[in-house]
DNA sequence: TTAACCTCTAATATATTTGTCATCGTTATT
DNA sequence: AATAACGATGACAAATATATTAGAGGTTAA
């Protein structure tokens, strides 16, 4: 499965997105014309399809209804006509979003962002092989999906908000427990040991999270 | 819970598309400010937000944070502004979607038929062996029929449509029962429970709704 | 009006998380 | 090397949250 797929017959503007996108890790293919677009989507998929409407021979608006024959995949129609029927046969059609050329690219970045956030839910940590979902609140590690209590949760989306950065152990308190918490500062300690044995990947000698002798922890 | 819940200080320009929508079928509610907003989001719950950005008071994206924090229900974002960043801080927040005041009512009412076309016009929602129907109410497992009560129904539906995300005891309380409901949220479990019991392969270890422990649940 | 069903409540049982403590290991200081 | 301070650990207890059950009360349709 690709992850963006882009039909659009400027191959300069196309070149230039595609860039773009791999900065940001995104995999991405391109062509210029309907049939190769719709080949390419029968034979890999894509998480997203960038669609320029006017293309030469069969246009964007075959493309998207041909698309939405089999699935969902999110689709965003880019268009050089600032035409209201263009755009509102584009959303009738079932498109996700519409963009006018010429774009400024980050708007274009932002639009696939946002559309990958909201239907693929990369509200992610991504952190080697620890991934933490905040919205799921759960982390998986490697393959493993470990579910975490609030208070490790807490603890642990702190301590990442924070990464390579000392707290310490007052902050660390005050902060999930509030200063006028009932419990001991020792209890920080054996939840720390707790999120250890979940994420590291050996806790007795811990990579992720460090202790600072004396003041607290770090999460690297 | 409201189909379409609109944030417009504008009140005169709040009422037109609100007559609008209602001719489609939609129920609306709206308000003026931010607070109103997330008051009646909180107490109702919304299948749409369409929101304005510039509100007297706190802004909009006030509004969409908080939403997001609870759900994935889709914003669609008004603004005046044409500024850039404006676009781009509601898109990476989010948003669903973006226009620009003043809009032309006709894109306006694609735009929101899209999101519900995209978001919930599914029947059918196939999961492995099990297949909900949301016309026929029914659940399908293996070959078993069942029968879905309105409450299962509402609950079981609200979930999917946040799959993947852990919602709130509270949230999906006051979505489903309206926090101003005399029930009290234990009546909650005792429908995850019946719930399950329809849904899950073994009711005892469920699969397909999860507890998060201190949170609520998930579907998955 | 009755019967069937849905919804809520309350009581009880079960499960999970969180906090505490005693003890052991480690580090810094002298 | 001895000591003191601090952190790690494991076992247990307490606090909290959820699951389950049964039944009362309400609603709906025949």
């Amino acid at each position: 499965m690709i992850d963006i797929l882009i039909v659009e017959d400027n191959k300069e503007l196309a070149d230039v997105l595609c860039d773009f996108l791999r900065a940001e890790q995104y995999t991405v293919s391109a062509c210029q014309t309907a049939e190769k677009g719709l080949a390419l989507y029968e034979k890999y998929g894509a998480r997203l399809v960038v669609l320029d409407i006017m293309l030469p021979g069969k246009d964007g608006f075959y493309v998207l209804e041909k698309v939405r024959e089999k699935s969902n995949t999110p689709v965003l129609i880019v268009s050089a006509k600032t035409a209201k029927d263009d755009k509102l046969t584009g959303l009738d059609l079932g498109a996700d979003d519409y963009i006018e050329k010429p774009y400024d690219i980050d708007i274009m970045l932002a639009k696939i962002r946002g559309i990958f956030k909201r239907r693929y839910s990369l509200d992610e940590l991504v952190d080697g092989s620890l991934r933490i979902n905040k919205s799921s609140r759960t982390i998986i590690k490697g393959d493993m999906e470990m579910e975490m209590t609030e208070k490790e949760f807490e603890l642990l989306t702190l301590l990442i908000e924070n990464r390579g950065r000392t707290l310490s152990k007052e902050y660390l308190f005050n902060t999930i427990w509030g200063s006028d918490s009932e419990s001991e500062q020792q209890t920080l300690t054996v939840h720390i040991k707790r999120l250890r044995e979940k994420i590291e990947e050996d806790p007795k000698k811990p990579q992720k999270i460090l202790t600072v002798w004396g003041v607290g922890y770090k999460y690297l």
